[in-house]
DNA sequence: TATAAAGTCTACTAATTAGGTAGACAAATG
DNA sequence: CATTTGTCTACCTAATTAGTAGACTTTATA
């Protein structure tokens, strides 16, 4: 399962995403809106910034807005930078590998099928967008 | 990823499936051989067995077999057992569900999305099975 | 130029989970 | 009955996760 870290950097990418305006959103309305604690947010938040996801803008009339588009923000992306692999298997990791102790990959079996599962899941997590999932990437049919 | 302790089961029902005799395999040698802690396997073979997937026998002569076949058990079923949900949001579990705090499921597009990549792992993961990773299922060109 | 409104930074802390250990006990076999 | 094997209860430690406190900096604007 994902960290609340990352379900809340969801949370938090969504709401920004759907906003009409385009002043930056404040931490504290992104925290009310979401039920997010706000302490915990603002370091999601300034991780998020560092990583060249979000800017930010202090003092009055400040806050967080997109540094890249969310139609280019991967949902792949937000999930390495605030959790680690997406794989289930250090062997199979694509960013962070490490050698199994017991095994020898060209001939295991579960290997095999663990970059299966890796690849199935980044097929729709590198093709999915923070636009995507917040509905603003196509025309919109409200939400009923 | 998966915890240790999935891993190690995985690792140690490899090693039993690919057993040629059919005695029990002793807790000491699938530790030896694969490189796991003793203790830490006795834990993991203990609850393996109490979900009826392995059983027992104690004594000279004893150890662990299978109750059912290596063929017939999925490994999303070791991993449920010993890892909890297979999904990565609590809103698209299907054996540990709970609805999110912040957000309208059915108009939630991360909800649709995390739901589609469950349901890519889950169609690996139910369909192979610890025979399969051991290389036991097939008639067996033997590794190189 | 003071003040209030924002984000930033360093440093905690509490709870949970992961990973592992110790040792007495029970059952089976020969 | 002695030895070999798994069983059980109860720990323990370290890491990670989730969250908090509070002083500080920057900026707009009155």
């Amino acid at each position: 399962m994902l960290s609340m870290k990352t379900q809340y950097a969801f949370q938090a990418l969504m709401y920004m995403a759907q906003q009409q305006h385009n002043r930056p959103v404040l931490i504290a309305e992104i925290s009310e809106q979401k039920l997010i604690p706000i302490k915990f947010l603002e370091n999601i938040l300034l991780q998020l910034r560092k990583a060249g996801l979000l800017e930010s803008k202090k003092g009055k009339g400040g806050g967080y807005y997109f540094a890249k588009q969310p139609a280019d923000i991967k949902l792949s992306s937000v999930m390495r930078l605030l959790d680690g692999p997406i794989a289930l298997l250090p062997c199979v990791s694509l960013n962070w590998y490490t050698k199994c102790k017991g095994c020898e990959e060209t001939c295991c079996g579960l290997n095999k099928v663990m970059k299966d599962v890796r690849d199935a899941s980044l097929a729709i997590l590198e093709t999915s967008t923070v636009a995507d999932i917040a509905g603003t990437s196509l025309a919109k049919t409200p939400c009923i």
